[in-house]
DNA sequence: GGACGAAGTTAGTGAACGCTAACCTCGCTC
DNA sequence: GAGCGAGGTTAGCGTTCACTAACTTCGTCC
C-alpha cells in the first residue's frame, strides 16, 4: 500500500529501513530535510545518530529512497489507472480518487515530496523529475480525453494545479477524514471540468 | 503593490532592503532557507555576506520580515475586496484575481510562504500564523455568503485547498502568464461552485 | 563453544555557516 | 577641511552537523 522500496520481509512488522524513512518521513516534513539532524532520526526510532550509517549510505540517500518511492508508486497507481477501460469520466474520476486516498494517508510524505527536491543529489533529482513528468503526462492523456477541447500546454497546467488543491491536505486538519476526501474530489473535478 | 516594509524612499529604485528581501526570497524559493548562506544572498546583490548586517539583525529576521509583509498584503487585499458593497459572487472572482494575481506575480514569496514557517522564531512564527488565520476567515465569509450551505469546517477546508491549487504557480511554468491567469480563476471558481 | 556478521555504541574529525570585531572609505555638513 | 555616520571590507570565533573509526553485544550456524 505505502510505498517501499524493500517490503516487509515475509513477517508482519515493517523492516528497520521501512521504520526509518516513515520517522524521518515525518521529521522532515515538520522541520525540513536540512532542520533536522542525523541524530534526531536515530532518536526517533530509539537508537543513535550514527547506527543509521548501518541502513543507508548517507542522509541523502534517505531522502532519495523516500522520493523515488512515491514518485514511483504515484506513477504506477496512476499508470494502471488511465488503462483501464472504460468511460474516460470515470477513468478521471478514479484518478482523482487515488491521488486523494494518497494524500490524505500519507500528508507527510506529500509535504517532502513538493518541498525536499532541491536538497536532492543531481542523479536522484533527474529520476524523481522524470517520475514526476510522466505522472504528469497521465493526467494530462486522462484530462485531454474527457475534455478533449483542451490543448496539451492547459491541461497539463490544470494538472498541476489540481494537485496543489489535493496536496493542500498537510494544511487541512479541520475535517474528519472521509469528509475532507469526498470535499477534495468534488473540487477537484468540479475544477478539472471548469477548465472547458 | 509588492509588499514591503519599507516603500521605495520617494525615488524610484527600491531601497537596499528591499533589493536584498527580493534577492533573498529568490534564492530561499530555490535551494530552502537553510540551503541558502549569508555570503549567497550578499553575493545576489553584490556585497559580501556579513554586510547585510548592516541593513538586517539577522538572518531570521529577513525570512520574518519577508514572511510578515506576504501575509500582511494577502490580509489588506483580502479585507478590502469583501468590504466592498456588491453581488456576492462578484466579490468571490474578485478575490480569486486578486490572490491569482498575487501568486502569478511573486512566485517566489508564494514558495517561501508554503515551505519555510518552520524555519521562522517563535514570535514571527505566531504572529504570521495568526495573519494567515485572518486570510482563511476572510475566504470563509465570502464563500458562505455564495454558497450558504455550506458549513464552516467545509468552507475552511475548500479555501485552503483553493490556495493549494492557486498556488501551483512556481510549479506551472507551460502558459503564457494571462493564459495562466484565466486558467486558474476558472479553475478556483469551478472548484469553489462545487463545494455545494 | 568458537567464529562471524548484523546492528548497535561512544568519541572524534573536518567542513560549513551564522555572526562579531576591527578596520576602511566615502559623501555630507558645519 | 575636520568630523562623522552609513555602508562596506577581511579575519576569525564558536557551534552545529554529517560522517568515520574503533569497539561492544548478541544471535546464529557448524
Amino acid at each position: 500500500m505505502i510505498p517501499s522500496a524493500a517490503p516487509p520481509s515475509g513477517d508482519g512488522k515493517p523492516s528497520r529501513r521501512d521504520q526509518i524513512l516513515a520517522a524521518a518521513a515525518e521529521l522532515f516534513a515538520q522541520h525540513g530535510f536540512r532542520g533536522v539532524g542525523i541524530d534526531d532520526i536515530g532518536a526517533a526510532v530509539g537508537i543513535t545518530g550514527p547506527a543509521l550509517y548501518r541502513h543507508f549510505r548517507s542522509k541523502d540517500a534517505m531522502l532519495g529512497e523516500m522520493l523515488t518511492g512515491i514518485s514511483e508508486y504515484l506513477l504506477a497507481g496512476g499508470t494502471e489507472r488511465i488503462r483501464r477501460v472504460g468511460d474516460a469520466d470515470d477513468i478521471l474520476t478514479g484518478l482523482v480518487r487515488f491521488h486523494v486516498d494518497f494524500a490524505l494517508q500519507q500528508p507527510a510524505l506529500i509535504t517532502v515530496h513538493e518541498r525536499s527536491l532541491a536538497s536532492l543529489g543531481d542523479e536522484d533529482r533527474r529520476r524523481v523529475r522524470r517520475l514526476q513528468r510522466q505522472y504528469v503526462e497521465v493526467w494530462v492523456t486522462a484530462l485531454r480525453a474527457t475534455v478533449p477541447r483542451l490543448d496539451e500546454p492547459h491541461a497539463r497546467s490544470a494538472a498541476h494545479a489540481v494537485f496543489g488543491l489535493i496536496n493542500s491536505t498537510p494544511h487541512n486538519r479541520h475535517l474528519p477524514g472521509d469528509d475532507l476526501a469526498e470535499l477534495l474530489t468534488r473540487l477537484a473535478l468540479g475544477a478539472l471540468y471548469a477548465a472547458k
